[in-house]
DNA sequence: GCCAACGTTGGC
DNA sequence: GCCAACGTTGGC
């Protein structure tokens, strides 16, 4: 079959997480060439990674970021893994610290392919997103409606927190195009954040009354023992995020959380990790 | 099993 | 720095 297509992002600013810097820009990638994709730890983020096969295609993005988008194409490659002439390529292997007999974590290597010629801005992507597929902007009008609908339905932009996406190949290919061929201005890009807020429908329901103290702590919070990574030199990526695709957010609304979809151990989401946010 | 509180992501 | 969104926790 065919190589499938995905996007996983990184986070281009540095931030210290747990004493490491979670750094790793396109500018560190292009240097690095490869690197393995270590520290998810995040249950739908695995499982997709889990699928994930030598050749597939990738996409580069840059998060919690001034300008976040998408700034390169990458591959799923598995070169660095340590045991690499021992192992089957062919697919993800285990992250170092789970138990091999029983991995928890998998992992792949992601090499970096180029740049986009044009940096494809998410304000671009909520942009288009928002517009009515006969009302596209002016200045990407050559992806068509074919091309807004793909975007429209976008992880990236329909649910955000997710650090590995899955992206349809109708997809890569307008991201491929916008990538190659720009032509937006700042314009465009700008106005997003307006109808962005626009959106917000769901919030209501919360509604989310003053949070008074009372609760106590939750315990488990730091068991997670094994935690990071081993490699230092790695740098890095990102983790965590949701679970459970996307396809249905009918779903999704009213849903009640379910932990994630597989078995054993995920659960553990309050695995610290990377998790905690410096907050400025 | 529901739901309020809480923690975190991550765009802005 | 702010805050919307949303997963998770845990009392009830």
């Amino acid at each position: 079959m065919s190589p499938k297509h995905w996007l996983m992002k990184a986070e281009p600013d540095s931030r210290i997480v747990k004493g490491k810097d979670v750094k790793f820009s396109v500018d560190d990638f292009e240097s690095v060439k490869t690197t393995p994709w270590e520290g998810v730890r995040n249950a739908e983020a695995r499982n997709l990674m889990k699928e994930m096969k030598l050749g597939d295609k990738v996409l580069f993005y840059h998060s919690n970021c001034k300008v976040p988008g998408i700034a390169a194409f990458a591959e799923v490659s598995m070169e660095a893994y340590p045991d690499y002439t021992a192992w089957d390529p062919s697919h993800p292997y285990h992250d170092q610290k789970t138990d091999k007999e029983n991995p928890k974590w998998y992992m792949v290597d992601v090499t970096f392919i180029s740049r986009a010629t044009h940096f494809v801005p998410l304000a671009l992507l909520r942009n288009i997103s928002l517009a009515s597929e006969d009302d596209v902007p002016e200045e990407v009008a050559y992806i068509g409606e074919d091309g807004v609908k793909a975007i429209k339905q976008m992880a990236l932009v329909t649910r955000g927190r997710l650090s590995v996406q899955r992206v349809e190949e109708k997809t890569w290919d307008v991201i491929l195009q916008l990538a190659e061929k720009g032509g937006w201005d700042a314009k465009t890009v700008a106005s997003s954040k307006a109808k962005a807020k626009a959106k917000p429908a769901a919030a209501a329901k919360k509604a989310r009354k003053p949070r008074v103290s009372a609760r106590k702590s939750k315990k488990a919070r730091d068991e997670d023992e094994d935690e990071d990574e081993d490699a230092e030199d790695a740098p890095s990526e990102e983790d965590e995020e949701d679970q459970t695709a996307t396809k249905n957010d009918a779903k999704r609304r009213g849903q009640k959380r379910k932990a994630e979809d597989d078995h054993e151990e995920t659960a553990g989401s309050s695995n610290p990790r990377r998790s905690t946010r410096a907050r400025k």
